[in-house]
RNA sequence: GGCCCGGUAGUUCAGCUGGUUAGAACGCUAGCCUGUCACGCUAGAGGUCGACGGUUCGAGCCCGUUCCGGGUCGCCA
């Protein structure tokens, strides 16, 4: 094995070009490919720019042309040689006029065989790559992924720098408040017993910073979640989180959408017209049957109430009359992707998610199909399919149930599944605001009404009347921002009223004691001085995911954990030894015997 | 926790109705080759068919259990 010793870097392979023709360059990288023609040795030699030709000649220098042959994929070079014209051209590469006629040969490290091939595109299972995820990360793509992901945090803190926003770091160690989603915990040595939290996001400490004055707070932050996976969902995962004070909604809107415009012009060029459309929740869920519409097809959903509401098909009727609804979407030109076959699939589908079962008329050329027309009048069916706007060649995809957010929330799938189905989804970028959300949400579980966005989001001040008396119509000053059916964002203004947020405690079931248990430190500091202040966090990863069209937020992470939440390359998590628990105060408990 | 799909060479996969010695491509090793760039040609090595158990004269294939991976529902204020 060679050193350095003499040599020093003085390009990065793929920044050669016809330019440097004549020019004694080094370069430094891994083999990509030898190719040996017997007295003619080509070496691709990569590096994180891209690839530049290595030509070596068995009649010019006999032993740089054996360090040459000697040389095996993913070996670690530095040449030094001058830039020549290649004889025959390769167009397929930038560098492909060029190649580096070597002087000077170090084989700085060698390589075992790697376990799949190094380039763009492998097709090798996700395990083994993650398991050699250094090598998983030399490939082209996720090379380029994980550097446009760099420029995605420069433009995000230059744009909050321009904007008055510091950065401010917040602890990962917190204290753990058990409300939403599971906190990872970290237990302390210093007091055995107790436990710390890792943040499932740095809310409380943002709004702190409000209270210390900083006025307008950001922050690239790692928040932690202890969920399952999928495929979008990562237990940890890195939040854009930004506070701004003195503000009301449009101000913390008008900023989160200059920082998306400015982050497609920049990273591909694209132009969004700002300022960006808006649905209350009520109309998203309406049209579109959920918070997080992709808005990139059509297929709205209509209401069928008035029209079945005296059929005779008891499905329909007793949905009606137990307080919920009959509505439908209609698939334009479906009739052939939706056979019969294809229709009792999707019905399996939306039994899947909860739905008691699905009704549908198919328009085929043979006349009307469907699996409740014995039950219908020819006037009501009539009715029907001109709510649904159904012509010859549709399809109708009908949910009945007595709960309205199921009818809309099933509906809601159906449209998606069969908008990917029948391939109608344009392939551009949709974002838009989602407001007015409801204050409270119904939790079935354990029958009482929870905040939907958390319990320190304040709700519009047209509902501060009722907010006792008729809790299921609140609204908050809640909004998330929805690209392509993904919620990229989310966030509120603040309450800073304690008065208020003693009533929402109380609403909450949360009593004074619970409450100041767990947010006395904010309580407090709300007694000295709050700004209004409201802010947003954004979903760094899935931002970048969505930018890159990328299948999976493991493309866009450079060590991102699997589907069981471990990581296949230092085998985390893992059992610890016994000392340390005893330091920390923990006892080993045999499971098996526990149950 | 539920459901769906998958696990065969280093990698990606094929493997018929259960039947001889489990195949291909790429990769790897060696040799030949002066303009390759998916170099070419020749030869070779490489397998606990995820694991365990069962059915059978006989299991990569059928059954059961289990492990691993992917997706998804629940869950994710």
């Amino acid at each position: 094995m060679d050193n350095m010793t003499g040599l020093k870097r003085t390009h990065y392979c793929g920044a050669l070009r016809s330019e440097n023709i004549a020019e004694e360059v080094t370069v430094c990288g891994w083999v990509a490919k030898q190719r040996d023609l017997g007295s003619l040795i080509f070496i691709d030699l990569r590096d994180r720019t891209g690839i530049v030709q290595l030509a070596f000649d068995e009649n010019t220098d006999k032993a740089i042309f054996n360090k040459a042959f000697s040389a095996r994929n993913e070996f670690v070079l530095m040449a030094k040689g001058v830039v020549k014209e290649r004889s025959s051209k390769n167009p397929d590469l930038p560098t492909g006029d060029i190649e580096i006629d070597v002087k000077d040969l170090r084989v700085l490290s060698k390589s075992e065989t790697p376990p799949f091939d190094i380039v763009e595109n492998c097709k090798t299972g996700e395990n083994t790559r993650l398991k050699y995820r250094y090598l998983d990360l030399r490939r082209p793509d996720l090379q380029s992924n994980i550097l446009f992901r760099h420029k995605v945090t420069k433009i995000t803190r230059d744009y909050f720098d321009e904007n008055g926003f510091i950065e401010i770091e917040t602890p990962m160690l917190i204290k753990s408040t058990p409300e939403g989603a599971r906190d990872f915990l970290v237990p302390s040595r210093i007091h055995n017993g107790s436990f710390y939290a890792l943040p499932q996001s740095p809310q409380l400490y943002k709004q702190l910073s409000m209270v210390a004055g900083f006025d307008r707070y950001m922050q690239i932050a790692r928040c932690f979640r202890d969920e399952d996976l999928r495929a979008d969902r990562q237990p940890e995962f890195t939040q854009i989180d930004l506070e701004m004070s003195f503000v009301d909604m449009e101000d913390v809107l008008s900023i989160g959408e200059g920082y998306m415009a400015r982050i497609f012009k920049d990273t591909l060029g694209i132009d969004i017209p700002l300022p960006l459309p808006r649905l209350t929740y009520k109309e998203a869920m309406e049209r579109y049957g959920s918070d997080k519409p992709d808005t990139r097809f059509g297929m709205e959903i209509f209401d069928l109430t008035e029209e079945v509401k005296n059929c005779e098909f008891s499905v329909f009727t007793s949905a009606i009359s137990g307080g919920g609804s009959v509505r439908g979407v209609t698939a334009k030109n479906a009739v052939n992707v939706y056979t019969r076959k294809e229709v009792d699939k999707l019905t399996e589908f939306v039994k899947g998610i909860g739905a008691k079962g699905l009704a549908w008329i198919r328009l085929t050329d043979d006349g009307i199909a469907s699996s409740f027309a014995k039950f219908m009048t020819e006037d009501e069916m009539n009715a029907i399919l001109k709510k649904a706007g159904a012509e010859k060649g549709d399809v109708v995809f009908i949910i009945a149930d007595t709960k309205n957010n199921s009818v809309l929330s099933t509906l809601g799938a159906v449209r998606c599944e069969a908008a990917k189905k029948l391939d109608i989804i344009g392939d551009g970028f949709n974002l838009l605001w989602i407001v007015e959300f409801p204050f409270f949400d119904w939790d079935e579980e354990t029958q009482q009404f929870v905040a939907m966005h958390h319990p320190f989001t304040a709700p519009l001040d047209e509902c501060l009347d009722y907010l006792e008396t008729d809790k299921g119509a609140v609204r908050a000053k809640a909004y998330d921002l929805v690209l392509n059916g993904i919620e990229l964002s989310s966030g509120s203004i603040r309450i800073t009223d304690s008065d208020l947020q003693g009533r929402i405690f109380k609403l909450l079931g949360l009593s004074e004691e619970e409450a100041h248990q767990k947010f006395g430190y904010l309580l407090d500091a709300f007694k000295f001085g709050p700004p209004p202040h409201g802010g947003m966090g954004i979903g760094l990863d899935r931002l970048i995911m969505q930018l890159l069209k990328a299948e999976s937020l493991r493309d866009v992470i450079a060590f991102p954990k699997v589907q069981n939440a471990s990581e296949p390359m230092t085998e985390c998590p893992s059992p610890v030894d016994g000392i340390q628990l005893t330091e920390l105060g923990i006892q080993l408990l045999d499971i098996k015997e526990a149950e």
